[in-house]
RNA sequence: GGCCCGUUCGUCUAGGGGUUAGGACAGGAGAUUUUCAUUCUUCAAACAGGGGUUCGAUUCCCCUACGGGCUACCA
């Protein structure tokens, strides 16, 4: 019988072979393969779920497969207004565009699980027909007393008999129940003493004893699925191949098989993979959104305004990471290629993503590498990809730009030295406006007369300058200096402030060479005044 | 508590019965850069413990410990 006992090879097998065949068995004509992404729409879209959708992403596309959102959101206590939305932007931001979905349609419509419903009931009662499952008379308040009378209380074989349920009562009983309309949820019954056992893509053979699992409610009453039926039958409907999700599922994973093989469907049933979890850089757990708050890093892929508490939580698009460099760190927590290689492109992860190499064990999340990785997509990126990004955050800062040559030229003159998008404000800044501020306390204390006039001889020379050229501003800064009897050092970082506002940036003179005559000498005059002053 | 999953440098990981246990981030030192960043060189840093199996275990098996997940009419 279906997954029971002894059901596969596997001590003395050897696991990666096996694990190859069971996914992709040459011999089998095959399906196409389907994925599916299916959130619950209730609030941001949090790394792990990204990374979900990234590895269903990969899976499905390096197999010529459909990629398909389905929005689970049977639970409408929890239903947050503009999430779905929001995942649609975040899976557009990162490239990683379904096949089907609920905005676009697709032969499987509708993908959202409360248009759905009234699929559910029909299975949920032939479950009970078929006396897999039963009807559960018992209200949220009696369940909650039960727990509080009987230690570790499962809805389960031990205590079914003594509940209110379709097992437990007389007939005549349930029909009146039923008449009246009271209401009642579907619970599945477990058997009390099987082994249920599946071969995981990613952890091998998993065996679970079926007394332990409680008898899991499929149907609530407001006759919304609970996941447990909703995945199991929409997952068919929509002949999903592979089920990617979080390792937080495997518990329940009994549940699922067993109405897998109870609704008939057993051959059907697609190869499961739990993925590792993300979890707390420090501490331990999960990582969730309230690590990000604490510890100063996003959680999210994209900004997350939440109105019913005023509360906005960062992403990582806001802050400045390249989608790029996101999804590349993001596959990089829990898979690599074998090589040494760490830095990705979508299109190579699409092409080398293997489910034999995703690791078991949950990964601490290190935003310090996850910088590493933005920094060095900004440092590979050409500039004429970078352009409208920095635009963007220059022009939010009050910059405007004239000429997409000049800002090209800048682009790639300071992108080495950025991590974030937006430290291009900070490093390009002063290439369209003179310095805000200066760092007087680097120049003042060590000003001198002789200073003073170095820099009014420094415009006269300037001015009469040939080129214009880094070369040749160097060489003549450097022979007025020397003329004036100081250290080349002394009035090197004085230039670089008058110019910059701070000690950060290029050669000076590239600055200098960039920003032209006028506007080297108009700097000069500007910050000659403050510290002067 | 019960069940399930896991465990190689601080972190992400490679490797896998005999290796100087490799790489990357972060950290230290140095070189270059008369700013800072980049870059380069270099140092330090790990097989959780105990039993087996074996000529030999970090690698295979078992136990323990530790960590994590689940234990809702949430997903």
């Amino acid at each position: 019988m279906g997954f029971r006992t002894a059901d596969f090879p596997t001590s003395d097998f050897p696991l990666k072979t096996f694990r190859l065949k069971t996914y992709l068995c040459p011999t089998m004509p095959e399906k196409k393969v389907r994925v599916r992404f299916a959130p619950s729409p209730t609030g941001g879209l949090h790394l792990g779920g990204v990374r979900t959708v990234l590895f269903n992403y990969l899976f499905a596309k390096q197999h010529g497969g459909d990629f398909v959102l389905r929005i689970e959101d049977t639970d409408q206590t929890r239903y947050v207004e503009g999430a779905e939305k929001y995942i649609n932007d975040c899976l557009a931001w990162c490239g990683l565009i379904p096949d089907e979905s609920p905005a676009k349609g697709g032969q499987y419509a509708p993908y959202r699980q409360t248009e759905r419903k009234p699929i559910y009931r029909e299975y949920a009662e032939r479950l009970v027909a078929q006396g897999h499952a039963y009807y559960a008379f018992d209200t949220p308040e009696e369940l909650d007393a039960k727990r509080k009378e009987i230690p570790n209380f499962q809805y389960g074989h031990a205590h079914r008999s003594t509940l209110r349920n379709s097992l437990s009562l007389p007939l005549s009983e349930v029909e009146t129940l039923l008449h009246n309309g009271t209401p009642h949820v579907i619970r599945i019954k477990m058997p009390e003493n099987e082994t249920v056992s599946f071969t995981d893509m990613i952890r091998g053979h998993v065996s679970f004893d079926t007394a332990q699992v409680d008898d899991k409610v499929l149907l609530k009453a407001d006759g919304m699925p609970t996941y447990h039926l909703a995945v199991v039958v929409d997952d068919y409907l929509m002949k999903i191949t592979h089920a990617f999700r979080g390792e937080e599922w495997l518990p329940s994973a009994p549940v699922h098989l067993l109405l897998w093989e109870y609704l008939g469907w057993k051959a059907d049933m697609p190869q499961w993979a739990h993925l590792p979890l993300i979890l707390k850089p420090d501490g331990h757990g999960k990582l969730s959104k309230r690590d990000g708050a604490r510890l100063g890093f996003p959680v999210f892929a994209m900004n997350w305004y939440d109105a019913k508490n005023d509360e906005l939580t960062p992403g990582f698009r806001e802050l400045g990471f390249l989608p790029g460099a996101f999804v590349n760190l993001l596959a990089m927590l829990g898979w690599n290629d074998g090589t040494d290689q760490e830095i990705f492109t979508l299109d190579e992860l699409v092409e080398k993503f293997s489910i034999d190499r995703v690791s078991k064990a949950g990964a601490k999340f290190d935003f310090e590498k996850a910088k590493w990785y933005n920094a060095e997509w900004i440092k590979r990126s050409p500039a004429e990809s970078l352009k409208v990004k920095v635009a963007e955050v220059l022009t939010a800062n009050g910059i405007t730009i004239n000429k997409e040559a000049y800002l090209l030229k800048i682009i790639d003159m300071v992108k080495d030295r950025c991590i974030m998008v937006a430290d291009f404000y900070q490093q390009a800044g002063y290439f369209f406006r003179a310095p805000l501020e200066y760092d007087v306390n680097s120049v003042k204390p060590k000003w001198t007369d002789v200073k003073t006039d170095f820099f009014i001889e420094l415009k006269e020379v300037f001015s009469n300058t040939d080129t214009f050229e880094p070369a040749e501003l160097e060489a003549k800064f450097k022979a007025l200096a020397e003329a004036k009897g100081l250290k080349i050092g002394d009035v090197m970082l004085p230039f670089r402030i008058m110019l910059v506002g701070g000690k950060f940036g290029p050669h000076v003179f590239d600055i200098a060479a960039l920003l032209g005559e006028a506007e080297t000498l108009k700097r000069i005059d500007l910050a000659l005044a403050v510290f002067t002053a």
